[in-house]
DNA sequence: ACACCCTTAGCCTTGCTATC
DNA sequence: GATAGCAAGGCTAAGGGTGT
């Protein structure tokens, strides 16, 4: 991004005054103190709190390894630790560098940066770093040429080159400058050798990076006219242009870019890998902030609509137009037509505005909700216009009904196919998508990228339906149909608040602190009780990933493939009803839990229990030989949705209430655990494990717990 | 009184350097 | 290359200070 020259911000300051005075000691026991730690806190294997305090009171130096360890423990880098400096010297260097560099490119006055270069180059020089010296070289011969003292930048660049030599294709602006400072001493046939040279090098070194011979031609063209031989300088365009036909395209040259650092790094030429990384992240930065841009003026643009102001709207359209020329997203040139439609009707232009309209809902295809709107409303204002009543209400029903017609180009968020119905909805109370999600992959759904794809039964088939959080914590839902919504509400547990739950127990001794931590977790719920069943029977093994690989055995080979996914349809009652015991053992499943299911499954409608209160379907269950109040639990927490129903004699809370007592306990004994919980007993369940495993309820003893998961230690602590 | 924290002393190990 | 000497890293144990 350029700034006005006149408002160039001062020199960035690298070096942090003050706190050079500061040792890696006191500097250690600040850091140590402001976090609350004791020097007990910061220990490790390997770094002792003895040789904690011997490091603060500067009795020694601190090894690598301590550094590392300490500089993590504290969240800081190495490197500050070490020197009180985020960064190294090289990178100062590099970012006064770059600073002073563009202060010369962008500001008239030379001077500052000029005083800069020279601090850069003696402190370089002092150091050894010979990148820096040459790099601050060559910007006092750029600074030089810059005040027309063509003579210096001449010998300043020589000087350069020739301690540090170049590549003309990576530093095609040090010879530019330096070939032009030999045209304005009136040495043009220095000019075309140095740029004859450059181009030879261009072409074999960098055959693919068409823009920088072209560059190299238009200056070798230059200079040839200047040194009066017009006819080689047409030609030597000429010839350079025949290559360069795509190369205007900014995406083009991105991908130019990344294919040539990656052959360079292939062949070990490791700096020139960077240089063309850097060009292609540069370039696609741009690129980028021109998106943002053009976003900016469509909004600008609405806005002027509505105001009715036909001439700003136009100017900021044509300006968005602009900017939207390379490889623009669907959405995009979606706003864009509809603000072309609202143009042309403010103009008192209907069949434009209608026209106009109709591109919008094409382009927008059928994931863009909210924009959606915006064609339709503009299409039926158009409509509106022509005086056709009855055509603006027909062609608004035709444009609902067409939505699902072709699909626009252009890259979006990936989406299965036929999710034709999108809603947002903002979840009642605390709710994180990403923490519901954890472990929710099976035979049924997945989670990528943070989006959940799940298969939900409806009432007469199995659809495809998918959700994804918002970054302002809506969640973005879409199925094939109204039923499928309404069953992915459910699953997801969006609508059902449990801010009375975090309030109740926010102080509470054993789960207050995860509840802080975690307060979006909900449990997520499988779109079918007979799944909820299944799950509950294999997870009564103790090793959890064996149960989820049986489960998933299970459903794999009981329930039809959902057509066109890799998913598989959720079981029904009737799925394990018609099933041989048999069936089931041959998948891995005990035979009296096989026996126990397919019992179940014929004498009872799972589905039904929605209907029943808890304590009715705890009833119903329980008299059922392999079941007990552990698969109960699993069945209401998970297929019923129901948080007030315990999941006694869980393997996590039966350890926790172990450690907590000092003896093992019996599995129905952690109903006594769960009792503080009343009605959120259910709830209460998850959050005890996940607070025991992570070490966040305070125990007698040792724990038997194994470490916390890494989510939990890196996890940020909500207020 | 007790728990916790920090410091210190003493000892062993490791890695580097000078010397043979 | 082997060996001795030295400095520093890192451990345990013990002692003193401080807050509850």
């Amino acid at each position: 991004m350029y700034r006005p020259a006149t408002k160039m911000p001062e020199a960035m300051p690298t070096r942090t005054e003050g706190q050079n005075t500061e040792t890696i000691g006191s500097r250690l026991k600040r850091l140590r103190l402001e976090r609350g730690f004791s020097q007990r806190d910061l220990s490790s294997p390997g770094v002792s709190y003895a040789y904690i305090s011997r490091i603060e009171a500067g009795a020694r130096t601190p090894s690598v390894k301590a550094l590392r360890m300490l500089a993590a423990k504290l969240g800081v880098s190495v490197e500050y630790l070490e020197t009180g400096r985020d960064i190294r010297d090289t990178d100062a260097r590099e970012l006064e560098l770059a600073d002073a560099e563009l202060e010369l490119r962008l500001n008239d006055d030379t001077a500052g940066a000029e005083r800069r270069l020279l601090a850069v180059l003696e402190d370089a020089r002092r150091a050894g770093d010979n990148l820096a010296a040459g790099r601050a070289s060559i910007g006092l011969g750029f600074a030089a040429a810059r005040n027309g003292n063509h003579l210096d930048a001449v010998e300043r660049l020589e000087a350069a080159l020739a301690e540090y030599p170049l590549r003309p294709h990576l530093r095609p602006d040090v010879f530019a400058t330096l070939g032009q400072s030999y045209a304005a001493l009136g040495a043009p046939d220095r000019a075309v050798r140095v740029f004859e040279e450059c181009l030879a090098a261009a072409t074999e070194n960098a055959s693919e990076d068409i823009a920088v011979q072209v560059r190299f031609a238009a200056l070798l063209s230059y200079a040839l006219s200047d040194a009066g031989d017009y006819d080689r300088a047409t030609e030597v365009v000429r010839d350079a242009l025949a290559r360069a036909q795509s190369d205007a395209d900014p995406h083009n040259r991105i991908r130019l870019y990344w294919s040539i650092a990656r052959a360079s790094g292939m062949e070990g030429r490791s700096a020139e890998a960077l240089h063309y990384i850097r060009k292609a992240i540069s370039l696609l930065e741009a690129t980028d902030d021109t998106t943002q841009l053009a976003r900016g003026y469509l909004l600008s643009a609405g806005i002027e609509a509505r105001e009715g102001r036909a001439d700003k709207t136009r100017e900021q359209l044509e300006l968005a137009e602009r900017l939207l020329t390379h490889h623009p997203e669907a959405r995009d040139v979606g706003m864009l037509r509809i603000g072309q439609s609202r143009l042309a009707a403010l103009e008192g232009d209907p069949g434009n505005a209608v026209e106009r309209a109709r591109e919008a809902l094409d382009i927008l295809g059928d994931f863009h909700g909210g924009e959606q709107g915006a064609a339709v409303w503009a299409l039926a204002r158009g409509f509106a216009l022509q005086g056709d009543e009855a055509g603006a209400r027909d062609a608004y029903r035709r444009a609902v009904a067409s939505r699902s017609g072709p699909r626009p180009e252009g890259r979006r968020r990936s989406s299965p196919e036929g999710l034709t119905i999108e809603r947002v909805v903002r979840p009642a109370g605390p709710y994180s998508l990403a923490l519901c999600v954890r472990h929710a992959t099976d035979a049924t759904r997945h989670v990528r990228d943070g989006m959940l794809t799940t298969t939900v039964r409806t009432a007469d088939r199995v659809e495809l339906a998918s959700a994804h959080q918002l970054v302002d914590g809506r969640v973005t839902l879409r199925a094939a149909s109204e039923e499928g919504l309404e069953r992915l509400r459910f699953v997801l547990a969006v609508d059902d608040d449990h801010t009375e739950f975090l309030r109740r127990f926010a102080r509470d001794p054993m789960i207050g602190e995860v509840t802080r931590r975690f307060r979006g977790l909900r449990v997520l719920r499988l779109s079918s009780v007979a799944h909820a069943l299944v799950r509950a029977f294999c997870g009564q093994l103790v090793d959890t990933r064996r149960a989820r690989e049986l489960e998933y055995r299970i459903v794999r080979g009981t329930c039809e493939r959902v057509e066109g996914t890799t998913f598989n349809a959720p079981p029904t009652t009737q799925t394990f009803a018609a099933l041989a015991p048999s069936r089931l053992r041959a998948l891995g499943l005990h035979a009296r839990r096989a026996a126990a299911l397919v019992r179940i499954c014929r004498s009872l409608e799972l589905e039904r229990l929605h209907d029943l209160p808890t304590d009715a379907v705890a009833a119903r269950l329980e008299r059922e030989r392999g079941v007990g109040p552990w698969t109960v639990g699993v069945v209401c927490m998970q297929g019923l949705g129901r948080p007030e129903r315990g999941i006694v004699g869980d393997l996590s809370l039966v350890k926790l209430m172990s450690d907590l007592h000092g003896r093992w306990v019996e599995g129905h004994e952690t109903a006594e655990l769960l009792e503080p919980y009343g009605e959120w007993g259910g709830l209460a369940s998850v959050y005890l494990g996940l607070a025991y495993h992570g070490g966040l309820i305070p125990l007698p003893g040792p724990s038997r717990a194994n470490k916390p998961p890494a989510f939990f230690r890196t996890a940020p602590a909500t207020p």
